[in-house]
DNA sequence: TATGCTTTTGAAAATCATTTTCATTTAGTC
DNA sequence: GACTAAATGAAAATGATTTTCAAAAGCATA
């Protein structure tokens, strides 16, 4: 899957009429490599530690066109730092955040998911994407 | 009911033995005379209006106050400026944002707040906060 | 009411994540 | 290989918020 994650990013980069690159493929695989909502300092010391050569900058624009081909998400929780995740395909979750440890946990809930959709057409909205972010403590951390 | 938020306020103030200042006083005065979702910039400058030598500073450390007596809750979206409401005690709600005029409205959903219960009970989560905003476009921006 | 101690304030500087600038490098095309 | 526009990296800029610090003000006490 992360080979047809790769193509689907060149497909988008090609329709884009963007360059393929080198800086690109290497932020791209590491992205690839890594697990939930890293943030974009996180995975730019990742990518220099192997590619010294690669700066911040170009790691927050390729995080953002990862996020505009839909590739990743941008996830903004409450301590100042954007955060991506990987997006599975047809698949949504929203997010339990411990303010203890940091701990976030993925839930998905349909008939919260469906409520939303209620609410918006009751009011004429059209929604184009929502945040449900439950903050609190975990079951270790509540001890 | 103002009076009464005054009052609340400075029980609070008093329980923390924080010193009673004007400058809170006006400030306390002028946000409970605004209404919805005010940035703390928006709020600073009415405050400098008819106060010019209230500092920036002083209406951010205010803000935070009222938030943590609660009187006033924070609200991050996605703009990059903290805004405030008015809490009105016993009463929660969520928001749709749109994204087309920066028009908010307000929604209560009793179904989801459970909901929401049930997954952080499911989770051995235990809930501070949460936070539910749609994006989108309003009935008028959709047009 | 004056004194002394401590909190609060305002202005300016600092912070910190992110964005922009711009000179240089590079990819894609001929 | 040469040309042109896009992409990059380093550094500067940005912008909201926080911190610093000297001066001012609140409050308890004499
Ligand atoms: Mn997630
Ligand atoms: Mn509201
Ligand atoms: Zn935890
Ligand atoms: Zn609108």
């Amino acid at each position: 899957m992360i080979l047809e994650k790769k193509k689907a990013f060149n497909s988008f980069a090609a329709a884009k009429g963007l360059r393929s690159t080198r800086q690109r493929d290497i932020i791209l695989d590491i992205f690839l490599s890594t697990h939930q909502h890293i943030s974009v300092e996180e995975l730019y010391l990742k990518v220099k530690s192997s590619n010294p050569g690669i700066g911040q900058a170009t790691v927050y624009r390729t995080l953002k066109l990862f996020a505009e081909s839909g590739l990743a998400r941008e996830i903004l929780l409450h301590d100042g730092q954007t955060r991506y995740e990987h997006v599975v395909a047809g698949e949504h979750h929203d997010h339990l955040v411990c303010t203890g440890c940091n701990a976030i946990i993925e839930f998905e809930d349909e008939t919260i998911e469906n409520l939303q959709k209620d609410i918006a057409l009751r009011h004429g909205f059209f929604i184009r994407s929502h945040k449900l972010e439950i903050y609190g403590l975990c079951s270790t951390c509540r001890i």
